[in-house]
DNA sequence: ATATTCCATCGCGCAATCCG
DNA sequence: CGGATTGCGCGATGGAATAT
C-alpha cells in the first residue's frame, strides 16, 4: 500500500510540473483524498489557472489505463463532478485522469468524452471551454513496452490462436490446450484483450468464455507493432538445383521429415498458396525447429550458407514453439496466414505489397 | 470443475566496462 | 575511439494458491 501512495505522489508531482511548465499557468493541489457527496471520492483536487481561466481538476489516479478501466471510471467521476458543481464553486470543473501510462484506445475515449488526462510520458489533455490544452507525446518507453507485450512471446502465440478461431467462443483452458501456452498466460492474454475491449465476454467464473470482436483493430495494432520491430535474423542458404521454390519446398518437407524436425514455410511462397499474387518466386522462407534437427535437415538438403544468391532462408526460431504450423497443403507445411502476414511485413521490398494482398484476401473478415 | 491472481524463477535487453 | 562482452535489473513465464 505504501508503495502505491508513493507512486500517487510521484504522478501528482509530475502533473503539477507539467502544468507549471505551460505558459502563463499556475497550479496547486488544493486537497487530496477528497470525499464528495454520499459515496464519491477523488484522489485530488487541483486548482489551476490556464489562459487566465480558473479551472478545478477533479483528479483520479491509476497505475495504467485501458479502455475498459476508462469506461468504468468515467461515470463515477462524472457523478462527482455533478456534486461538486452544486457546491458553489464557480470555476469550470474538469474530470481528470492521471496514470503512469495510458493506452492509445483509452486516450481516444477520453478525448471523445472530453475528460482530461496526463501520463508520465508528458501527454496532457485539458478540455477546458476557454482553456484547451492538447499535448500529444509518444507514450513513455516503459509504457509502450507494456502495451506491446501482448504481441510478444507466449502471448503472441495465444493471440494467433485467438485470431485463427475468431468465430469461436473460447475458454481459458481451450485456448491453453490449443495454443500450447500455460493456462495462466492464456488467462492473462484474454484479460488484456478484455481491457482493450477487443473481445466479447459471456458467462463468468469457470464457464467464462470470450470471443474476438475487434479483429480489425487487433490486426491494425499488430501491424504497426510488427512494422516497428526489427526483422528477425534470417540465415541464408543455397540449395543446389532448387530453382523452383515449390519444388524446393517439397524437398524441404522430405529433409525435415527424415530429420524429424518441425518446420513451417512462410513468406512469399506461403502467401502465394493462401492468396495467389505473383507468378515466379525463387526464394523459400521458413522456420525450422532449432538444434541438432535443424543441422540434420540442412545436411539432408545439402544446403550451404551463402551471402549472395540464396534460395533458402531460415528465420531464426528460439524453440520448437516458435514453429507454428497452420496447415499442410500438397505435401508442404505452411505457417498460419497471420504468421505469414507478419513475416511479410518484416521482410523488405515487394513483400509488403504481398502482405497487404494476403490481408485483404484472408485476414480482413 | 475452471478462472484468476500471486510469486519465485528464468531469460532477455540494456548499459557500463573492457579490449583491440 | 569503436565494438564486443559481461553484469545487472526488469519483465515474462508458468506453477501454486485462491477465487468463483
Amino acid at each position: 500500500m505504501a508503495e502505491f501512495e508513493n507512486s500517487e505522489r510521484e504522478l501528482l508531482d509530475a502533473l503539477l510540473e507539467a502544468l507549471l511548465a505551460l505558459p502563463q499557468a499556475h497550479a496547486q493541489i488544493e486537497q487530496s483524498e477528497v470525499k464528495i457527496g454520499p459515496r464519491g471520492e477523488a484522489d485530488a483536487l487541483i486548482g489551476a489557472f490556464i489562459n487566465r481561466q480558473p479551472l478545478l481538476l477533479l483528479v483520479e489516479i491509476k497505475a495504467q489505463l485501458f479502455p475498459r478501466d476508462v469506461r468504468e471510471a468515467i461515470w463515477q467521476l462524472r457523478n462527482n463532478q455533478a456534486h461538486l458543481s452544486n457546491s458553489g464553486d464557480d470555476r469550470e470543473i474538469i474530470p481528470f485522469f492521471v496514470a503512469r501510462a495510458i493506452s492509445p484506445g483509452a486516450r481516444e475515449i477520453f478525448r471523445e468524452e472530453r475528460v482530461g488526462y496526463f501520463d508520465l510520458g508528458g501527454s496532457l489533455y485539458i478540455p477546458g471551454k476557454k482553456a484547451f490544452i492538447f499535448l500529444d507525446k509518444p507514450a513513455p518507453k516503459k509504457g509502450t513496452k507494456k502495451f506491446d507485450s501482448i504481441f510478444q512471446g507466449q502471448k503472441a502465440r495465444a493471440l494467433q490462436e485467438i485470431y485463427e478461431r475468431r468465430q469461436d467462443w473460447l475458454g481459458v483452458k481451450d485456448l491453453a490446450d490449443a495454443s500450447g501456452v500455460s493456462p495462466a498466460t492464456a488467462s492473462e492474454t484474454l484479460t488484456e484483450l478484455e481491457r482493450r475491449e477487443w473481445v466479447d465476454v459471456q458467462g463468468a467464473g469457470p464457464s467464462k468464455q470470450r470471443r474476438l470482436r475487434a479483429a480489425r483493430p487487433l490486426l491494425e495494432a499488430w501491424t504497426s507493432y510488427a512494422s516497428d520491430q526489427k526483422a528477425p535474423t534470417v540465415r541464408r542458404y543455397y540449395v543446389p538445383k532448387g530453382s523452383d521454390a515449390l519444388e524446393l519446398a517439397l524437398r524441404l518437407d522430405q529433409a525435415c521429415d527424415e530429420a524429424t524436425a518441425a518446420y513451417a514455410v512462410t513468406g512469399e511462397v506461403a502467401a502465394q498458396i493462401y492468396a495467389p499474387y505473383l507468378s515466379s518466386i525463387s526464394q523459400l522462407r521458413c522456420r525450422i525447429e532449432p538444434g541438432q534437427k535443424l543441422i540434420e535437415a540442412l545436411l539432408n538438403l545439402d544446403a550451404r550458407p551463402v551471402a549472395e544468391g540464396w534460395n533458402l532462408g531460415i528465420i531464426e526460431a528460439k524453440s520448437r514453439r516458435d514453429v507454428a504450423v497452420g496447415q499442410r497443403i500438397d505435401g508442404v507445411c505452411y505457417a498460419p496466414p497471420l504468421q505469414v502476414y507478419l513475416d511479410l511485413l518484416q521482410a523488405s521490398g515487394r513483400s509488403r505489397e504481398m502482405a497487404m494482398h494476403l490481408r485483404s484476401e484472408c485476414l480482413d473478415k
